[in-house]
DNA sequence: CTCTCGGTGCGCACACTGTACGCATCGTGG
DNA sequence: CCACGATGCGTACAGTGTGCGCACCGAGAG
């Protein structure tokens, strides 16, 4: 078997210079890193898989990126670019533009399931441009609404914490459905004698559940949402106004 | 070199039955990640390391558990176990009841540092018999405080999703410090120039900082929780009124 | 007492991971 | 024209989750 398998070194096939092309780079690596991602989900992301995908070998990424968490990092706040604040600081509608910068949060989180994922993933600094963009803007709102300077920090975290953690329990849901290929109503169909045998002893839970059955699963995490978003905004209000009353 | 590896057969060497302790459990094994996962975090939890803490081999594992991330799930469970809901069910003291639940749960998740990734990490499917017992006892609590039953519901996402989103992050940060060897104060301090820089083009950012600098982080840590749920604690009160004036 | 059998532990193997290292090749400035 | 830094890549290593089939045990049946 003297036929090898490394090219015979000739003219004709040697590579042909036409690497021109802009070969690699940190945002290209960035962006197809979102794009298979979203296409097959956070396990599929290996560097050999990303590099293969970018045409390079994976090695070649470790020269744009040090490290694989690095280039999640980088990910994440790839992602943050997403989020839309409002520009508007008109004082009296600082709750409208919360809510939409909340939304927006959420829906940028769903359209990206394993986003949730990274964030647990602890490593993440808290210092990426576009992380940054987004938290000076929405300060800017609650500044103008009346909050103190060391206070608009703590409502931003609280508003930040709860969308975090209500869109990473959707997340984790919907990127469950994906893995399983089930639609939402199927799966809730299907798990429903195994949550009924699960929630005996638990009459109050039972009762829960029957509620939630027959409704819209999509417009019930959205309602849900919203639910707890107003009850927030409420608190925050309510505060405001303390704060006002006693100045 | 004909000495082989392999153990001489005879009556000497020939394992003596002393498995007669209860060799492997589910239980068992549960127990054991956990206290790997507290002691090394959670990239150190492989079926092979988990093995070796349980003097078998890795592959035995899977007799009592399908997968690593079946055995995960049960992990998660298991630390559920470990958060207290009050019993008593005043309805005047529904809001000191939450709140301590929610404390328990903020010290729960912040005892795990790694907990928050794995929730993060999907296909938890919620059925654990502790989370449904902690769901149930809360949801008494809320019943009992005045929320209909479909109502009662959102109220505990709303506030199970800020305590989990809020102390993700946290504990992010925690593991952080764990696998790097920082104090907290260290680190903050070591991070400074980087984070004064990165906010340039932000004064209301800088500003922010500012104030958190020169605090006690472990102290800003939990003011900053407290505040969080105060705030989502009077929105729910506020609704609560609303439904009892309506009534 | 023997014989079978279901449950358990384990060695091996496979495909795959992140990434360190050193070589080959390139475009560019002296 | 030459040297040099930057870039891509082949190879290699230690480590991962887990499927497979064998070895063994204690218990129940004949």
């Amino acid at each position: 078997m003297p036929a090898k398998k490394q090219p015979i070194p000739s003219v004709w096939t040697r590579p042909r210079p036409q690497k021109q092309q802009p070969a690699l780079s940190r945002a290209q690596i960035v962006s197809e890193a979102v794009k298979l991602l979203d296409a097959e989900g956070i396990e599929a992301l290996s560097m050999r898989r990303l590099g293969t995908q970018l045409g390079a070998a994976a090695t070649s990424l470790y020269r744009h990126v040090a490290n694989k968490d690095e280039l999640l990092e980088l990910v994440v706040d790839e992602i943050y670019g997403e989020v839309a604040v409002p520009e508007a600081e008109d004082p009296a509608r600082w709750r409208a533009s919360i809510s939409a910068c909340a939304h927006s949060l959420r829906t940028t989180g769903l359209r990206h399931p394993w986003l949730t994922a990274l964030l647990g993933h602890a490593g993440l600094v808290y210092l990426g441009p576009n992380m940054m963009r987004v938290s000076d803007r929405v300060l800017a709102i609650l500044r103008s609404a009346g909050f103190p300077p060391g206070e608009a920090d703590q409502a931003i975290s609280s508003v930040i914490a709860y969308v975090i953690g209500m869109t990473g329990s959707e997340a984790a849901f919907l990127s469950l459905l994906a893995r399983t290929g089930y639609t939402e109503q199927e799966w809730i169909e299907q798990l429903w004698p195994a949550a009924e045998q699960a929630a005996q002893e638990h009459d109050r839970l039972r009762e829960e559940f029957a509620v939630q059955r027959g409704q819209d699963p999509v417009r019930a995490r959205e309602e849900n949402f919203v639910y707890g978003l107003d009850r927030i905004l409420d608190g925050l209000q309510l505060r405001l106004d303390q704060l006002s009353g006693s100045r």
